[in-house]
DNA sequence: CAGATTGCGTGCGCCGCGCACGCTATCCTT
DNA sequence: AAGGATAGCGTGCGCGGCGCACGCAATCTG
């Protein structure tokens, strides 16, 4: 392999990683959708549609954040209507988090939102090409120095 | 362009913009390199290394920070004999932050780094699908929604 | 049946970050 | 040439997010 490959994804990973990012790209998926729909509320909406209804402690693991802190999120977009909190059916203690109709509507918004972003800037891009790439970088992230523990 | 080309890069972001994904990795590329190099640290090394010896405010325009964080970080790598504060050769109010022999030093040792483990990640994989999917990662980000404003 | 354990919500303290102020040096206008 | 306007810098301050730890309720265990 080439010496200067790693270096060139290096590069690009440090303006995708740059700070602000995340917070720039998650407010305008979430731009219009509710006061509780932010860029912080997201990830829960997000990890909690992969997941499906679970523990906030299992969600917390998912999206990377404390517990409370998943909980206080939980608790904005329940008032806002889109998760709802239900008792375990077999352990009285614990309580599910699940998305309600509308909550999954936003987050397939936000996820469409994103799609078209993306492909918006593949346009120009040789349909086999933009394929392989999509299939190599899920690959790489998957395997890369990123999934932590 | 087949349609799920779009989720396909759009999951693959999901992780790696994953909350604290940076800190994770930033924390190990600056692993051991003395007090003062951290996660919060790291972009002014490297933003520096990028742009060369420059003002706070063109350094915080270009890692997304304020300019009084940037202040505030750049005295702690001051302190710690990494970064030096020159005065402006034409302007004395200005005073140019450049990088020190021992901070040139790191920030080489952290890109080494991060080579390293994005290379290692890519050993199984035939060099010329490495290279082009460098080349398309690179060309993926800069046209990408992610280089704000 | 009583102590240990688990899950959850919340109060608290810490820290990063942006805003705004004061100070100094430079520019501009007359 | 001189004084007001402007730019660059450092810093005090307040806000908000986040992790820790406590209390309470429910469950497990001997």
């Amino acid at each position: 392999m080439p010496d200067d490959v790693g270096h060139e994804i290096a590069d690009a990973l440090g303006t995708l990683l740059k700070r602000g990012t995340r917070a720039h790209l998650y407010g305008r998926l979430t731009e219009g959708l509710g006061e509780a729909v932010d860029e912080t509320t997201y990830p829960v909406l997000s990890g909690l549609a992969r997941t499906g209804p679970c523990s906030a402690a299992d969600l917390a693991g998912e999206i990377g954040l404390d517990r409370s802190g998943v909980t206080r999120r939980a608790t904005r977009l329940e008032e806002a209507g889109l998760l709802r909190r239900e008792p375990h059916p077999d352990d009285r203690r614990a309580t599910l988090l699940a998305l309600t109709e509308t909550g999954q509507r936003v987050v397939q918004t936000t996820r469409q939102r994103l799609a078209t972003l993306i492909e918006a800037s593949l346009t120009s891009w040789p349909p086999e090409e933009a394929q392989s790439f999509a299939r190599q970088l899920h690959r790489f992230v998957a395997t890369g120095p990123f999934t932590e523990s």
